[in-house]
DNA sequence: GACGAAGTAAACCGATCTGTCTACATGAGC
DNA sequence: GCTCATGTAGACAGATCGGTTTACTTCGTC
């Protein structure tokens, strides 16, 4: 694996990378395909032939940051605790930690789905796949845990966690994560 | 009170209903003042009499969607019950119910966070207003209710709810809310 | 160095955007 | 009936949108 990228490989993957940092700090409607590659270098004609429309662009941006939520967020939370309750609370601890990083920006397929949801069916259903990993994952860590009722209780940390993100870049402060923590260490019994 | 509307007030407050209606279903920047005007008999003359500009028009609209919530959501909720705890239940009812009598449509003060956060200051500020608001009466409730760090409750309960609403929009389905009350049963202990 | 794939630059398309303007219609109060 | 505020209809401006096209350049390979 890790084959040597192509020159093709490489400009998509620019086109990709200066998109999903325009879409996500000024939103996907808001951002023209001109932004996008204004100061790249890169032609118009080079993202259409590689992305045949904006929503095809969009779709992409969304699966190459599904794809990386496991290597911004999992593992790093992993790497903190080696107990499934202790890594639970890390990834809210990561998660704080990153929107700090990023002057408060929340989650760029909740971001796509207020935009698109009920518009655009492709765009939608990532959107809604990005949640259900996640909650995915919390459940996986309850059971991990011995938490009684995993499945419920995962997906109500999953609340938790979707709002304190939400709510955290509504107020441009990740005060909330204090709560969203304390509420997480009474629903797993910490 | 309820003076007579005058026919100012009448056509002002049209404008405002088409575009809260639009902007709800459609989201801010995906409508065009054209879009608000269409089908009403409006001329944009008199829109930019009222509205000096599209983001003013918006602030209205946000305005008035923070002064319904009293009436749409509160009010309901209150009268299903006269416990502190119930209602806190209710109105997580009665937020469900809203969302499938509107194809899941979410909170557009979310909805207007997540598109102008960071690039508007007055819109940004309706939105956060209107997050600490519902906060402060899941807070006052916890109060009543007697729920001992009332304050850290209902923060807890706000985030919640919060993420229930935005989950049940992304995933076109409002069962998280069972999860949702089952979380907030345990928080406020019931 | 020649060749073909892949790229850039930029004009161009039609549609739409926010916002302004002119010209005309309507309506209520005197 | 006259007046004046208020309204509509719609052209218009200039910018930007998503997307296409033409003409030229660059680059890797043989």
């Amino acid at each position: 694996m890790d084959k040597p990228l192509s020159r093709q490989d490489i400009k998509r993957q620019e086109i990709l990378d200066q998109a999903q940092r325009l879409f996500w700090c000024s939103g996907f409607h808001a951002t023209g395909v001109d932004t996008v590659l204004a100061d790249t270098g890169i032609s118009k004609r080079t993202l259409y032939k590689y992305f045949p429309s904006k929503e095809h662009l969009i779709e992409a941006v969304l699966d190459q940051y599904a794809s990386a939520v496991d290597g911004a967020l999992f593992a790093p939370a992993f790497a903190r605790s080696s107990d499934p309750r202790g890594r639970i609370l890390a990834l809210f601890d990561v998660r704080r930690e990153m929107m700090e990083c990023s002057s408060f920006q929340g989650c760029l397929a909740i971001k796509a789905g207020q935009e698109y949801v009920g518009k655009h069916a492709g765009i939608e259903a990532r959107s809604r796949d990005s949640s259900l990993y996640i909650e995915g994952r919390f459940v996986e860590l309850c059971r991990a845990a011995g938490v009684a009722d995993a499945e419920e209780v995962g997906r109500q940390v999953n609340l938790v966690f979707q709002g304190a993100v939400m709510t955290a870049q509504m107020r441009r402060s990740t005060d909330v994560f204090d709560a969203a923590k304390a509420t997480v260490r009474r629903l797993v019994g910490l």
